[in-house]
DNA sequence: CTGAATGAC
DNA sequence: GTCATTCAG
C-alpha cells in the first residue's frame, strides 16, 4: 500500500482501534437495559422440549405447553452477580406474546384458590427491571397453594440463591410435573401440578455437580435434603431430556446421582 | 422474600 | 391496563 493513501490508513487504523477498544470493553448487558444484547448467548444447557415450543426471552428460556396452559420447564443463569437487594415494584402479570398459542391469562387464577407461582423467581432477576418485568408474563407461573408457595418453595428458591452465590453460578431448571387429568383453574383450564421439580447444576469446573429436587405441591417444614432426587428419575416422569448438550459421560454420572453430600444445607 | 385484594383513573 | 394502598404467610 503507498503511503500517499494517508486517509485510508489512518480509516484503519481507526477501525482497528475501536475494535481492539470494543473487544476489551467490559461486558454490561446484565445491568443495562438500554444495551443490546445477543438473545440467550448464555443457555448453553437448554433442555429437551416435548412440544417443541421453546421461548427465549431475554433473561430465561422455556417450553411452553397449551395443554396445561403453562411451561413444562423453565431455564435459566443464575449468577452471584446477578443477586441484588434492589427493590422493585412488581409488576402485573401479562401473556407472553412470544407464545404463539397464547399463555394463559391471569384471570384464570384470580378467586381460583391458587396463587401465581413464579417459575422463574423475580428475585432472581433484580439485576434490572427488565429483568424482573419479564418474569412476570403468563408463561412463567403455574398454580400453586399459598402455603407452600411462601413456605417449602420459597425456601428452595432462597437455597438457590445462596448456592448460586457460593459458587458463583449456577443453571436452573424448574417447572411442574404435568401429566393427564390434573385438577384445572379457571376457563382455560391451566393445570394445578401435584408435584414440582427444580434442578441446579454447577457447570463450573472443576468439579461439575448437580442437584434435583422434587417436591408434593404441599406446604411442609421437613428439611429440603428430603426431596432430592436424581436428574435421570425426573426424565423418566417428565420424558425431558435436561442436558442433552453434556458429555455423556458427564451427563450419565451427574444424573443417575441423588446425594446430596456436593451441597451444603 | 412469597403473594392477594380493592378502588380510582 | 396503571397506580396506590393495605394486608397476609
Amino acid at each position: 500500500m503507498h503511503l500517499k493513501n494517508k486517509p485510508f490508513v489512518y480509516l484503519l487504523l481507526l477501525l482497528l482501534i475501536s475494535a481492539v477498544i470494543y473487544l476489551f470493553l467490559p461486558n454490561k448487558d446484565r445491568n443495562n437495559d438500554n444495551v443490546t444484547t445477543v438473545i440467550n448467548s448464555d443457555f448453553n444447557y437448554l433442555p429437551t422440549s416435548t412440544t417443541n415450543t421453546i421461548i427465549k426471552h431475554q433473561y430465561y428460556s422455556l417450553s411452553y405447553h397449551e395443554d396445561y396452559e403453562q411451561a413444562e420447564w423453565v431455564a435459566y443463569e443464575l449468577k452471584k452477580e446477578d443477586l441484588s437487594n434492589s427493590n422493585r415494584k412488581r409488576p402485573y402479570f401479562i401473556q407472553d406474546k412470544k407464545v404463539k398459542t397464547q399463555s394463559a391469562d391471569y384471570r384464570n387464577y384470580k378467586n381460583s384458590g391458587y396463587t401465581k407461582g413464579h417459575l422463574c423467581p423475580a428475585a432472581d432477576r433484580k439485576f434490572s427491571k427488565n429483568a424482573y418485568d419479564e418474569t412476570f408474563l403468563t408463561s412463567n407461573i403455574s398454580p400453586q397453594k399459598g402455603d407452600f408457595n411462601s413456605g417449602i418453595w420459597n425456601r428452595l428458591e432462597r437455597k438457590t440463591r445462596y448456592w448460586a452465590n457460593k459458587d458463583e453460578q449456577l443453571f436452573v431448571v424448574t417447572g411442574g410435573i404435568l401429566k393427564n387429568n390434573l385438577k384445572t383453574i379457571g376457563q382455560e383450564k391451566v393445570a394445578v401440578p401435584e408435584q414440582f421439580y427444580k434442578i441446579l447444576l454447577d457447570y463450573s469446573e472443576p468439579e461439575i455437580k448437580a442437584i434435583a429436587f422434587l417436591v408434593p405441591h404441599e406446604e411442609s417444614k421437613a428439611p429440603l435434603y428430603k426431596f432430592v432426587v436424581s436428574i435421570d428419575s425426573l426424565e423418566t416422569i417428565t420424558g425431558i431430556d435436561f442436558f442433552p448438550t453434556l458429555p455423556d459421560t458427564i451427563e450419565e454420572k451427574l444424573e443417575s446421582n441423588s446425594s446430596y453430600k456436593d451441597w451444603s444445607f
